[in-house]
RNA sequence: GCACCGGUAGCUCAGCUGGAUAGAGCACCAGACUACGAAUCUGGGGGUCAGGGGUUCGAAUCCUCUCCGGUGCGCCA
């Protein structure tokens, strides 16, 4: 239950009261209407525009009617003081047993608690990561696994059915390649010396492929022409990629429910039908593209080509669905991947892209918008890159893949936990700088033991706290007499556990996990300060053998803080620590 | 040339989708462990929100122009 929602539905009851009363025309927007918490926790625990954003249709002044709306709210039970401020606002400060009834919400719900209803059970598909099966996970993966993973358990959190999504690029020509440079490694594994040319992937994950292939095949394949090893030698290497693949997600904690695979659409025919429906709406034509303005490729010819008339639907140039040589373009397939993800009946569609892909978007989004009649929003997020460094030096190379630091690479230097919360501190769409040596020190400038730390203090009290006689399940904890929490810095505690519901909400709306990472940092932040308060006055201390029934009321304000602690790392993919 | 993303404290970044005196961490300065876990806390200095114009009761937030950085721009995915 959001609080804020409620006591929007108190401020929006009260209006009604006044339109009834005459004291307002009818027929006002009250979308307008917002109740939130004000900057300056000094003017009070909540405050709402309603009186300016309604005084110019209400045609009236607005501190006037804030004057009539406030005795309206303040005459509800939750409301101890609502007063009119600034231009216009009504500050309301909340009868102290409001924060209460969080505190004793959170440990009644538990795991469940700032449990949003708000997807109403709508169907999501988040598609991400989807690289190439042609070799390992890299660190900007890396961050588009953590990003997709976390926003994934975000919606569900929120109440949406999520369906996780990995695309398999394995029907076009870096497929043929990959199969050609295990081809080699293969011979290398038959005995043979090979170079690697240019143009084919050189990195030494391949080698065990190459010998796989030869256990598998012995020396069956050595003198057959490409095309009588190539379609063989391709599906084996792309298994053993996407075999490695599922491993580093693995490694993360990221599960896809599904995976897509390209090549299914060549066979399905599902590509001439999702063109089909393009060419039925005249959104298919033949056309000759002008050249790039100011920076036209040197080989570059006009030539008519089979386009996708995507600027109908807001892109800046039509789009080619054929090679010269009469092949489909990547964009294609991606189209009838997408047709496929709208005929599965999703509400939303959201594609999470490297920002190397930002290009692609206006294009996606209209070829979505086409074949669905503009009835299945698709939004895409793009994840910007990740800049290494070790002690503040650039760091490029990796043991493993050569030329670009591998997801494997991260996990086993700073581990799942670290990796995750460090990427989503950071808004997706910009630029990350991650840093090996800090993440690995433990120290105070990594974020996440700040938030742990806090989870463990917990704890420990609860061990102490059982220790000292007092029952410390949840359950018990909720029955305790939380009257006894009265003191300001305890309250200040509370209000944090009661924003837990709104911040879900609002990083679902907005689809920015981060905000969770940040909200846990408040919270754990509250937290700490209420602890270290307790060594100036022991009578904050949390357990105190001599009062079990303070001890309780105490550890179950403690509790709260962790049940939000621990349901948001959850969100966020990172174990919440019982010790450090 | 066009499109997309970004520009907020010395550094790294938030800023609740238009609200009140713009915040946090790091760094710097001064403090708090015989005390429920000091991986913590308290206090302090530090700002032309890149810049100009506009919209309105009110702009870091919306519109517009300019500057700077990143990414992309038919037959790569």
């Amino acid at each position: 239950m959001n609080l804020f929602a409620e006591i929007r539905g108190l401020v929006l009851d009260a209006l009604s009261g006044m339109v009834a009363d005459g004291a307002l025309p009818p027929d006002l927007d009250i979308a307008v209407v917002s109740v939130e918490p004000p900057r300056d926790p000094g003017h009070g625990d909540m405050a709402t525009n309603a009186a300016m954003a309604l005084a110019k249709p209400a045609r009236m002044a607005p501190r006037a009617l804030a004057e009539a709306l406030a005795p309206r709210l303040a005459a509800d039970h939750r409301v101890e003081t609502a007063e009119v401020a600034g231009p216009g606002f009504i500050n309301l400060r909340l009868a102290s047993s409001v924060w209460r009834n969080a505190v004793r919400a959170a440990l009644e719900a538990g795991p469940l608690f700032g449990r949003s209803e708000m997807g109403a059970g709508r169907r999501v598909n988040v598609e991400f990561v989807s690289a190439n099966p042609t070799g390992p996970l890299h660190v900007g993966h890396t961050r588009g696994a953590v990003f997709g993973d976390a926003l994934a358990a975000l919606l569900r959190f929120a109440g949406w059915e999520v369906t996780r999504e990995y695309y398999v690029n394995d029907g076009g020509a870096q497929v043929d390649v990959l199969a050609r440079s295990a081809y080699l490694r293969y011979r290398e594994a038959r005995g043979e010396a090979v170079e690697i040319p240019a143009g084919l992937y050189p990195g030494d994950y391949l080698k065990p492929v190459g010998e796989a292939l030869s256990e598998q095949f012995g020396d069956d394949l050595m003198d057959l022409p490409e095309e009588s090893w190539l379609p063989d030698v391709r599906e084996f290497a792309v298994e053993r990629m996407m075999d490695a693949i599922r491993a580093d997600l693995d490694l993360l904690g990221v599960r896809m429910d599904r995976f897509f695979s390209e090549r299914a659409l060549y066979d399905t025919g599902l590509i001439e039908a999702a063109l089909k429906r393009l060419d039925e709406a005249g959104l298919i034509h033949v056309g000759v593209l002008e050249p790039p303005k100011g920076k036209t490729p040197e080989d570059w010819e006009p030539r008519p080509q089979t386009l996708f008339r995507s600027t109908a639907y807001g892109d800046d140039i039509d789009r080619p669905l054929k090679k010269s040589d009469g092949q489909w373009t990547y964009f294609a397939p991606d189209i009838a991947y997408h047709f496929d993800k709208i005929e599965r009946g999703y509400d939303l569609l959201i594609d999470v892209f490297g920002a190397d892909h930002g290009g692609y978007v206006k294009r996606m989004k209209a070829a979505v918008a086409a074949l669905s009649a503009e009835r299945t929003p698709l939004d895409i997020k793009l994840i910007q890159l990740v800049r290494l460094f070790k002690d503040g030096e650039p760091y490029k190379m990796s043991k493993r893949a050569g030329s670009f630091v591998t997801l494997r690479d991260v996990i086993e230097e700073v581990g799942p936990d670290v990796t995750r919360f460090v990427m989503l501190m950071r808004k997706n769409d910009a630029p990350l700088d991650f840093d090996f040596r800090k993440a690995t020190e433990q120290s105070k400038d990594n974020p996440v033991f700040y938030v742990q730390y806090a989870h463990a203090r917990v704890a420990s009290m609860l061990r102490l706290g059982a220790e000292a006689g007092v029952a410390t399940e949840d359950r018990a904890l909720a029955a305790a007499d939380l009257s006894l929490l009265a003191h300001p810095a305890q309250l200040a505690l509370a209000k944090k556990v009661a924003e837990w519901p709104r911040q879900v909400e609002q990083a679902a709306a907005s689809f920015e996990p981060h905000r969770v990472a940040f909200f846990l940092n408040d919270v754990a932040s509250a937290f700490h300060a209420l602890y270290n308060l307790g060594r100036d006055e022991p009578a904050l201390r949390v357990v105190q053998p001599d009062d079990p029934a303070g001890t309780a009321a105490r550890l179950a304000l403690a509790r709260a803080v962790s049940v939000v602690i621990a349901a948001g790392l959850g969100i966020l993919g990172v174990t919440p620590a019982e010790q450090m």
